[in-house]
RNA sequence: GGCCCAGUGGCUCAGUUGGUUAGAGCGCCGCCCUGUCACGGCGGAAGUCGAGAGUUCGAGUCUCUUCUGGGUCGCCA
């Protein structure tokens, strides 16, 4: 009988070995594809692009078996030679290539230069030839700082004792009303994709205290703007036994601490290659909604025209302000007005009119939106009365709350905007692997 | 969905008051160059000017229709 007792360690070494010391000056085997090649006449370079980033291999006169004039751009090759230092090379590390095999060779040449450092194309192009243009070193550096994003979303949560769960995107109506629901057919009968997993969260607090999710939602909005999805991955997490919802925001900060200096730990290549500055999250403005639209209009001379809603340019201003007053890159925009939350939102008991509500703006965008929930169950009954809202579909949630809850809260982060932000794109698109939008629902 | 803007080689763009053969840079292919790293030099291939209709002797250019994309507003993460 054949059994596998585990993965095999193979022959071709990766970049984080190539880079140690020791292993200057032996041969060694390396596979990858054909980033860009330079052709100097008698010496040829040849970039190859692995997952750990691009090394440079050194084709001399005569002394390759493999023909440096064979090797094309896209093809992926697997080469040996002699690991060198040399002052020339870009990390001073390079390949002196012996011998070499070409594994797979294009069918035709790429659509982009993404060989080239900077991509100078629309945002149409790369999406477009989203799977092309993702070999871009730059382009691919933003989706592993997103990896860091929400491998630190975990790793903190779990060191906090939160339990992972997965609820389900299918289901018979919506968590929270409205027309903005994708709507299907499920065997024959209605169904819908969800927008946000909040009911199976508070659930699932009546039975691990603490629950995080990764996972898409799904918005049936007609919007179309450079901040919005129709699918995004949020990060939610819902807690119990909170004293107030500032425990969530202290979370939320906590988050953020620990995923900072995980990035500036594991993923210091991306950063360096994206040229990116982490933003400072050692203490992180806490703000009411009223005060923050009076300060902004007092500094900025903007008049309130809506005071129960935040425009683009207001969440804007407010991010400017906290950023001139306070050096902030983060603020808290807290305790928003009641008609504007959804209803098994918390109601602030000195003044009903506003919630035990947040809001968290990263550089004037919203990024998260969170709070204290209803827990008792004759407050959410008549709360939903209250709305003229029908209980219809919501006996398993409403049980929940029957039989007996914690006071509790959670949040939602919206992943790709985090990210846009982080890394100083100005559009999700570009942080979004397939973005789903109006038009758009392909590739 | 409302309003504004744009569609010209694979990519990014220029294209004069409508004028005869539609250009550039990057990429690609070929040749040259021992050290490039946005390499450089010489040469080459590559276009139904988004589509349709109209005005005109003549349309990439003007008009209308339509399609596609971008921006913005409402809503949201």
């Amino acid at each position: 009988m054949e059994f596998l007792s585990g993965v095999s360690k193979k022959e071709t070494l990766e970049l984080d070995e190539l880079l140690k010391p020791e292993r200057i000056g032996s041969v060694v085997r390396v596979n990858g594809a054909v980033h860009t090649v330079r052709d100097m006449g008698d010496v040829v370079f040849v970039v190859l692009r692995k997952r750990g980033g691009l090394l440079q291999c050194v084709f001399e006169e005569g002394t390759s078996s493999l023909a440096a004039e064979k090797i094309r751009e896209a093809q992926t090759v697997e080469l040996v030679g002699t690991l060198s230092a040399d002052e020339r090379a870009p990390h001073g590390v390079e390949l002196r290539v012996t011998e070499g095999e070409i594994l797979t060779t294009p069918y035709d040449t790429l659509p982009l230069p993404i060989g080239k450092w900077k991509l100078k194309t629309s945002l149409e192009a790369k999406l477009n030839n989203r799977s092309i243009e993702l070999r871009n070193v730059r382009e691919r550096a933003k989706f592993r700082l997103q990896e860091g994003i929400v491998r630190g979303f975990r790793d903190f949560l779990y060191s906090q004792q939160f339990t992972e769960i997965h609820t389900p995107k299918i289901g018979a109506k919506g968590a929270e009303g409205g027309s903005n629901i994708f709507k299907l057919d499920y065997f024959h009968r209605p169904a819908v994709l969800a927008q946000s997993p909040q009911f199976y969260k508070q659930m699932m607090v009546g039975v691990f205290d603490r629950v995080f999710e990764t996972a898409p939602v799904f918005r049936a909005e007609k919007h179309n703007t450079k901040r919005h999805l129709n699918e995004y991955t949020s990060l939610d997490f819902e807690m119990g036994y909170i004293d107030s919802f500032v425990d969530i925001m202290e979370m939320e900060t906590g988050f953020l601490q620990y995923t900072m200096r995980l990035l500036a730990e594991k993923y210091a290549d991306e950063l360096r290659i994206l040229n990116v500055t982490l933003p400072n999250v050692e203490q992180i403005p806490m703000v009411r909604f009223d005060r923050a639209k009076q300060l902004v209009s007092e500094k900025y001379g903007r008049p309130i025209r809506n005071p129960y809603d935040l425009e683009p340019e207001e969440e804007s201003l407010i991010g400017r302000y906290f950023k001139e007053e306070y050096g902030a890159d983060f603020v808290f925009v807290t305790h928003y007005p009641s008609k504007k939350r959804p209803f098994y939102a918390m109601d602030d008991p000195e003044d009903p009119t506003f919630t035990l509500s947040f809001d968290l703006l990263y550089g004037g965008l919203e990024i998260t939106t969170g709070g204290q929930r209803i827990h008792d169950y004759q407050m959410l009954r008549d709360k939903i009365a209250a709305r003229g809202m029908s209980e219809e579909g919501m006996d398993q949630y409403l049980d929940t709350f029957k039989y007996g809850m914690p006071k509790h809260g959670g949040l939602g982060i919206g992943l790709e905007r985090l990210t846009m932000k982080l890394v100083g794109e100005d559009n999700v698109r570009e942080t979004t692997l397939f973005p789903r939008d109006l038009s758009r629902l392909e590739p």
